[in-house]
DNA sequence: TAAATTTGCGTAATTGATTACGTAATTAAT
DNA sequence: ATTAATTACGTAATCAATTACGCAAATTTA
């Protein structure tokens, strides 16, 4: 099909069931060639079955990979030709043993060169292509099996969309984004200070003025990120205002904003990053963790909201 | 599943389509991620339409490889979700023409973040792998075009027979055989003569005994063919009494008695090999075209039913 | 220009599998 | 010993696709 060259992998699944009926179609005439009848959706069932002992329900469901229901109906059809027997079990009543009639076993010696054959043309197949389509199923069961689609496709959104965060220095015009993104998580869980609004109004007098920098985040050329270095000495920087808007959450953000800092931090000869923050901030603490600020017991802050301070030696 | 190993390539259609359930469920699980509310049987109908231009059913149908009922319906359930606009055609009463809603329009372009993630997650998990899953469907598309599978089937079938088939020498117990597989065709296409029943009785006295040669086909060590080399002269034979039982045919055991009997001609210095038939007998003609007969005009034959002399040098 | 054929597409029935649910038999727990 | 939980498996409902069928519009043919 010409249309899957153009869909890209996304139809992945659609393309392989097409070819499984196809294969399946073709199959059931193959039955047909060696006068069997059979169907080739019995052929699951019929060929645990082959050994000549007799199994449950569940059990024949299990070992083939099937739901119960589907091998319950498979064995009434098989039933119905005859191919079957079924006897209840003899110490536990609910269970219903099917194992091969004396007509299955007949079926089931024919069947044997079919077998040989179609495993033949299959291998033959098989020799004719680059890509060998029977490993590349196994591959791919493992494959999902290790890490599922669903869990790829994530990983692939968020590689993508931190390659879309850009960190940009501070700029007058993201001034209101600067103040926004800071009072909105600071009103959610806490209350705005006088502190607060000093610096975020003005944050060129009270922290760039002051020997500070100021780091905006991004995302498609809009600003969704901050992050202040307030200097407190020579060797040492406060990490402060940190924020990020809540669309944006869950693209790394912080951790890049955190990165970026560290760097930018290092490259001002700083010995020391310092922080307030409170243990109520779970997401906020646990990225200073990753970025390996360890907790310490120091002055008392200035903000009320403070509960916890760390740092991190560089 | 480890079940798959067991049953070898018959199970190559099931498999397929477990795998390609556990991809589509999967991929289910993505489009609800992206906060899509799209269903991936949806996909390929909404992909044909991204374009933007409007397209009947049928031309959908077909662009995607769907049966129009099919597609019927999933753009019905895509109308009840907004995602498309339906328009009877202007010149054309009956067709249904499809485009994309504005709200399908907002998806579509939402959804390209999508495209691109899944895509790359495919193509990475693709990466990982040694046997190309992508390229390997396509090229068992391909190969299924140029030769379905109960063909593949049927030619691997007479391989194998044909390697079950073994030219033995005469020997007194093959001498009912060799009467009764004569006496079949014969007097089912025209009467035993004279001449028939001499050479069948008694092969040693009218073949052997002569400088003649009989060659027995044993299909799983039942005799099932029969050909002789009858001494015309130094440099002739005649090949005569070439039979094949009704239940053996189509394994080439005619065509594998005639090689025998020509490399044994040649083993004893024939320069010319002569026979008698008729017309009537088209596939044994045609067989013996195969071998390199030509036509030829000679002497009338002892036999009735004979309407076609051909030879065949050495 | 009327009749026959083809085309477009909707509805219904079928297929092969699934989940959901109910019932009876077993097993475990109090 | 009674109650609760689990297991086996059948029936029903559902799903995604298909074929079968029918009707009406359009096109071709006579």
């Amino acid at each position: 099909m010409e249309f899957y060259n153009k869909t890209g992998k996304m139809a992945l699944g659609s393309r392989l069931r097409r070819l499984s009926e196809l294969i399946t179609e073709q199959a059931g005439k193959v039955y047909g060639y060696y006068d069997i009848d059979m169907q080739p959706k019995w052929f699951p069932v019929f060929y645990v079955l082959s050994a000549g002992e007799e199994k449950s329900i569940t059990q024949i469901a299990q070992e083939i990979g099937h739901s119960h229901p589907s091998v319950s109906t498979i064995v009434k059809e098989m039933m119905k030709r005859g191919l079957v027997q079924e006897s209840p079990g003899k110490t536990d009543g609910r269970k219903n043993y099917i194992k091969l009639s004396a007509q299955g076993l007949a079926i089931n010696d024919r069947i044997r060169d079919q077998y040989t054959d179609v495993n033949a043309a299959i291998e033959n197949a098989l020799n004719e292509t680059q890509y060998n389509i029977w490993k590349a199923i196994e591959e791919w069961e493992f494959l999902l099996e290790q890490k599922d689609l669903l869990k790829r496709v994530q990983d692939e959104r968020k590689l993508r969309e931190r390659k879309e965060v850009e960190v940009v220095a501070y700029h007058p015009k993201y001034q209101t984004a600067f103040k926004q993104l800071n009072e909105d998580w600071i009103s959610q869980y806490f209350k705005m200070e006088a502190a607060d609004y000093k610096s975020l109004d003005h944050p060129k007098e009270y922290i760039l003025d002051k020997g500070g920098h100021i780091l905006i985040a991004l995302y498609k050329g809009e600003p969704v990120g901050t992050c202040a270095l307030i200097k407190m000495d020579d060797d040492t920087f406060e990490l402060a205002k940190m924020a990020v808007g809540a669309g944006a959450k869950g693209k790394g953000i912080g951790w890049i904003l955190g990165t970026a800092a560290i760097e930018m931090a290092k490259q001002h000869d700083a010995k020391k990053l310092y922080l307030e923050s409170n243990t109520i901030l779970k997401p906020a603490i646990n990225l200073y963790h990753k970025l390996g600020f360890k907790k310490v017991t120091g002055e008392p802050s200035p903000y009320e909201r403070c509960n916890i301070q760390m740092e991190l030696n560089l």
